[in-house]
RNA sequence: GGGCGGGUAGCUCAGCUGGAUAGAGUGUUGGCCUCCGAAGCCAAAGGUCGCGGGUUCGAAUCCCGCCUCGCCUACCA
């Protein structure tokens, strides 16, 4: 907010240095207004005497001079301005600059940090995607809370945001799911019967498997396809997925089946089209997509000599449906273990006249989950993982969302069970949620006492909040609407998150410190306005990226 | 072998388009409730930012090489 308009003091003194000779416009968008680490430095900083410095071959401590100088007569914005270490220009806000924000704030309520960048763009955000084959792991919630956490932050930066679940229930896998749902039939009948080789062992098949005889008896034990089982599997297992993704807060628009890809032709279309272009060829019995026409290193099978399609195929076509559905952006959000597909999927985009540069795949690194120090290895086919809704029981919802929200996509993500469960008291989760509930027991108390706190905040006296823990919590604040974006275009979650706990930090030290209900009305007046702006922040940061904002703990 | 992502305090991790003296949590040590919520605060301690070069006023950040860990590299998804 205010640094925009410290730009523009600064853009303004650049041209008219220009217009005056004194250096070239070489160096314009080259500079930054910048928020200075350490204390004495100003509340903005400015490299563009350096910069100049460089093009232009002069002393970066005479350019520096020149600006302050300039910046100076900016007296309504700027308190004054100093030239440090190699040539930086340090600005000195207005403290009525700060102050004055609480009103604005105040004013924009809980539309405070959402925006319009987004310029109502329509974007699909698909995770999750997982088959149902199995309850949802650890790897799956966190991209189930990333992705949930991105598509938050998109709506509220003026993005039309159109949330979906692309799932296969055909295929090797489902067969395998069906295969083994019959042999815990027959086992739990008493009867012979032969477990595949590579089917799924988890408990869940055999509760799976004894549902279907409390409904059908033994009616099943001759029946030769696996049609039946594999259907009441993916129904159960569906049935728990939605259940555990609703647990979370979490809802799709649409779950898209792959199967209508090949039901409404669009594979057969996609493979035509390629081929048309000369970028489909048939080899050993296989159907390949030239892919060393694009630039990559090897050419790649699309249908199998058996005739099944590889899963590039109908990735490529699902995509191709996305744009064709009216999507301007594409967000996947995918596990570190489907990068292979990246480059065929944009490849196959690319090559049906589409701009691969308006899909974005974020990546995310593998959960290692460890219990008392022990890392437990993760596998839907054995029965040793541990599932989403085991997780919720032990944690509980807001800690799971904020640790797994706490971690950047790129990097791997260590869950230690037995700490989180632990020490659930000491959550940081909680560190800020209780930032929030302390702030509304202020606005309880103050309410007891008879201090009103639904006036207009211009009724206080502003100009009071003039400790340096208050200026600083106003600088804060102001930057808010521009975290939430940079969080929403860079698709990074744990960005709002490490403001939120850094605020915290700040709030719980200045509330030891300063008494906001004292022996001064005036002054409590005007604390209680800040309190009020806060307490907004929590609530719209919190609220945003899908955390409880709880009024007293 | 090739591609992608990690390597920052004992541990878990931030560090935005290069900026000034390297950050937080946790753990360790020592303080703070007759006073608005102690799920809190204050202080101390803890570092060759994997290694070596390069680019420039300036590098944890950008470039090159190397080491190391994870994922991928399939006519599995």
């Amino acid at each position: 907010m205010i640094r925009a308009q410290v730009k523009k003091a600064v853009d303004r003194c650049f041209a008219q240095g220009v217009t005056e000779g004194l250096w070239s416009a070489a160096g314009a968008d080259r500079y930054t207004v910048e928020l200075p680490k350490h204390q004495g430095q100003g509340d903005f900083a400015t490299n563009v005497a350096m910069i100049l410095a460089g093009v232009e071959r002069k002393k970066p401590r005479e350019i520096a001079a020149i600006f302050a100088e300039r910046l100076a007569t900016f007296n309504e914005l700027i308190d004054r301005v100093e030239v440090a270490g190699p040539g930086f220009v340090n600005i000195f806000i207005n403290p009525a600059q700060w102050q004055g924000l609480v009103p604005q704030i105040l004013a924009a309520g809980a539309g405070f940090g959402r925006s319009e960048v987004g310029g109502g763009r329509k974007v699909m955000v698909e995770f999750v995607s997982a088959n149902p084959t199995g309850p949802l792991s650890i790897g799956h919630g966190r991209q189930a809370i990333l992705g949930d956490a991105i598509a938050r932050l998109l709506a509220a930066t003026g993005h039309q945001v159109y949330r979906e679940y692309y799932y296969n229930n055909a295929g090797r896998q489902m067969r395998v799911l069906g295969e083994s749902t019959r042999a815990r039939y027959l086992e739990l009948l008493g009867l012979v019967s032969t477990f595949p080789e590579d089917g799924y062992q988890g408990q869940y098949i055999v509760d799976i498997a004894r549902s279907l005889i409390e409904e059908k008896g033994d009616s099943l034990r001759a029946h030769e396809a696996v049609a039946p089982f594999q259907e009441q599997a993916e129904r159960a297992i569906f049935a728990d997925i939605s259940a555990t993704l609703t647990r979370m807060g979490i809802h799709f628009d649409n779950y898209y089946n792959e199967r209508s890809l090949y039901e409404q032709g669009h594979i057969e279309a996609v493979v035509a089209e390629l081929r048309g272009k000369g970028l489909v060829y048939d080899q050993d019995g296989a159907v390949w997509f030239r892919t060393t026409a694009l630039g990559h290193d090897q050419d790649r099978v699309i249908i199998k000599s058996s005739g099944e399609p590889t899963y590039r195929l109908p990735d490529i076509a699902y995509h191709r449906e996305k744009f064709r559905r009216g999507f301007d952006w594409l967000v996947d959000i995918f596990g570190s273990d489907h990068i292979a597909t990246v480059p065929d999927v944009l490849a196959g985009v690319e090559a049906l006249g589409y701009d691969p540069a308006r899909v974005t795949v974020v990546l995310h690194q593998f959960v290692t989950l460890t219990r008392d120090g022990k890392q437990v290895k993760m596998s839907t086919r054995k029965a040793n993982f541990v599932t989403v809704d085991e997780l919720l029981d032990e944690v509980g919802v807001d800690p799971v969302r904020f640790f797994f929200m706490m971690r950047k996509a790129d990097s791997q993500l260590e869950f230690d069970l037995a700490l989180a469960t632990r020490q659930s008291q000491e959550n940081p989760v909680y560190y800020v949620q209780y930032a929030h509930a302390r702030l509304c027991a202020l606005l309880r108390q103050a309410a007891e006492r008879g201090i009103a706190t639904d006036e207009p905040a211009s009724l206080a006296d502003l100009a009071l909040l003039a400790a340096p823990e208050e200026l600083k919590l106003l600088q804060s604040l102001s930057t808010f609407p521009a975290t939430v974006e940079a969080c929403a275009l860079e698709l990074a979650p744990h960005r709002l998150i490490f403001y939120l706990l850094e605020l915290a930090g700040q709030l719980h030290s200045y509330y030891n410190r300063h008494k906001v209900l004292g022996d001064d009305p005036a002054l409590s007046r005007a604390r209680l306005a800040l309190v009020q702006v806060l307490r907004l922040v929590f609530a719209n940061g919190l609220a945003m990226v899908g955390l409880t904002v709880p009024e007293r703990m």
